[in-house]
DNA sequence: TTTTAGCACTCTCACCTTGAGAGTGCTAAT
DNA sequence: ATTAGCACTCTCAAGGTGAGAGTGCTAAAA
């Protein structure tokens, strides 16, 4: 649809921009990029450029800023005709810090972030395994004080989540032991999934095994069993905030209202994992008008089609997408390796 | 030390510098606060107050702006002559908000920071009873994958503690359900400073139980029950940030990066924890340059002498001591009375 | 001795003007 | 299709100006 030399302006254009969040002015490309032609005739083709939509000024008489558009024309060109390899030093960098910690999810997934971010200066974003599609290991659940009782849950994956439950103060510790031990002995191995759906079907008839606990058996199965969302571990904020994209106050505040937005991000997170593969989501192309002017590059990870959980990279718009694509390609690779064992 | 009239003007200062973060004028005090004498005569006393090092001009001809040391003097007299209680209403919101949540600890400190920071408009904080000074209930020691165990711990307080830890592949569930139940059964109901230091003392002649599993106890249990601080919960950050006081970006992102520091944070709560009571620190009382123009207003918490934790409101140096006082003291009141059961 | 009126002085801030610099669009020539 | 040339536009930093706010000092009044 552009013809080569015009998309090579683009390019141009786009990466002295990434580079330097300056409007680039067509004596600079003829200067700094070797077209071979003259400055004017530069000019004549990001004007072209601009009346289809990849490039805008800021003002009259400034340079061209790619627009959303514009990136998403480069970014679609990355994607299809495919990206290079990560830095090989940062690909040894990122698998040696992580060796050590393999066993305990939350430092694991605490580091993937922080990694993201150091290694690419944007915000790094990771999502422990969601708790639904993972292999039920084992609960425990222990009495406390009055009302209320704690359930740890173990997965074959390495997550323990831990609740507080309200319980009928007549549950001694005894109730529970056979609570825990129906779950663990028939129903180890299975995804949480699996055993909510089977449990809920099997313990009609395998009332036997709990006979006057069933009742109650259900709602505090229920609950343990409950679990929304893997954990969201974020690292770098301050580095985006900092960068002079958003220079003014008001813009920081808005990105860190959102990104603390629980709500926002779970929505963010859930539209990504819908979908395979390293997606990119360009300035207005998401939902949210506190984050029009960044992008996120993301990308689920898992086995065998069943979806883990998420990672990304949120930066502002004019982001090294080329970078940001190769490492959340190599991480959310990595990451669904060491989960399949 | 200064005679009444004096201090009233500085009082007056200060109490329109905390409502609108403007130099207070002669003319305004005069015209704001009736003390019945011209402003020339107040700006002889302000020129006083300000020799004595209790007011600053931003420049020649600006009105006066307190300085911490006005500050300081302020403050000192508010805890000195007693202050009011927490507004009623206030009081009432607080306790009502909490009364669901008494038996998740994570949820409690979280909401506790949160009514903190929004009662306030300050941020708040609040750390959760030390592990230390709390009292053990139960571990649960759990095979994991390989070298790995999982270690639950339970105090009284509601404090759920998991880790991961590396152990001997040769050690059977059995052997770990032999460490948990030695603990559980013989050291229940001590504080886990006690359980450390008995234990240790202990386990050489109780060899007989532990036998061939002594010396690798050791390692375990030290790993089970080290544990440093009470976790940390903040809430309110951006109100701070948002502040005037705050404008350019450069302080903005000094006081992000100090609070986001668990080192500088630890520290600072540490420092807290070695007082009883309300205490105030303000601007550059406090050793960190980043947080030099931030106040803040702390106690501990905890019954007869054990101190459990600290919470704190933080806020620029302009803040209402009066007010964060009060919520200081009624919210460090009502966390010691529910820890006392 | 304390207080006050009056006034000269200082400093900031918002506003304006100005000129340099960067970049464009258009036109006519190549 | 490309280019040189030029008029035009817009921003930005620098310098100048005047209103406004507030002070310090002095001399007189209480």
């Amino acid at each position: 649809m552009l013809d080569e030399r015009t998309k090579k302006i683009l390019y141009a254009v786009i990466h002295s921009y990434i580079n330097n969040p300056e409007p680039v002015g067509s004596r600079y490309v003829t200067k700094k990029y070797d077209f071979g032609v003259s400055s004017a005739t530069i000019r004549n083709i990001m004007a072209d450029l601009e009346e289809l939509g990849f490039l805008t000024q800021p003002h009259t008489s400034a340079g061209r800023v790619p627009t959303d558009r514009g990136y998403r024309y480069f970014v679609d060109s990355i994607l299809k005709e495919g990206y290079g390899h990560l830095d090989e030093d940062l690909a040894t960098t990122f698998l040696s810090r992580l060796q050590n910690i393999r066993d305990d999810i939350d430092a694991y997934f605490a580091e993937v972030s922080a990694l993201l971010s150091r290694m690419s200066n944007y915000m790094g974003i990771a999502q422990a395994p969601k708790p639904d599609v993972s292999t039920f290991k084992r609960i425990e659940l222990i009495r406390y004080r009055g009302e209320s009782i704690a359930a740890v849950l173990f997965t074959n994956e390495g997550l323990i989540k831990h609740r507080v439950i309200q319980v009928d103060p007549l549950f001694t510790q005894k109730d529970l032991n056979r609570l825990s031990d129906y779950l663990n002995k028939e129903y180890a191995g299975l995804s949480i999934d699996e055993v909510k759906s089977l449990l809920f079907k099997r313990l009609r008839f395998d009332k036997v095994v709990l006979d006057r606990l069933l009742d109650k058996a259900f709602k505090i199965y229920e609950q343990i069993l409950s679990f929304s969302e893997g954990e969201i571990y974020m690292e770098g904020l301050l580095d985006v905030l900092t960068l002079p994209d958003f220079a003014d106050i008001s813009k920081i505040k808005q990105i860190y209202k959102a990104i603390k937005d629980k709500h926002i991000m779970l929505k963010i997170i859930d539209s990504i994992s819908k979908t395979d593969g390293v997606q990119v989501i360009i300035g207005r192309e998401n939902e949210f008008e506190e984050l029009s002017r960044c992008s996120i590059v993301a990308s689920t990870y898992g086995h065998s089609g069943k979806k883990m959980g998420v990672i990304a990279l949120i930066g502002p718009t004019r982001m090294d997408y080329s970078k940001a694509i190769s490492m959340v390609d190599f991480v959310s690779n990595c990451l669904t390796k060491t989960f399949s064992e």
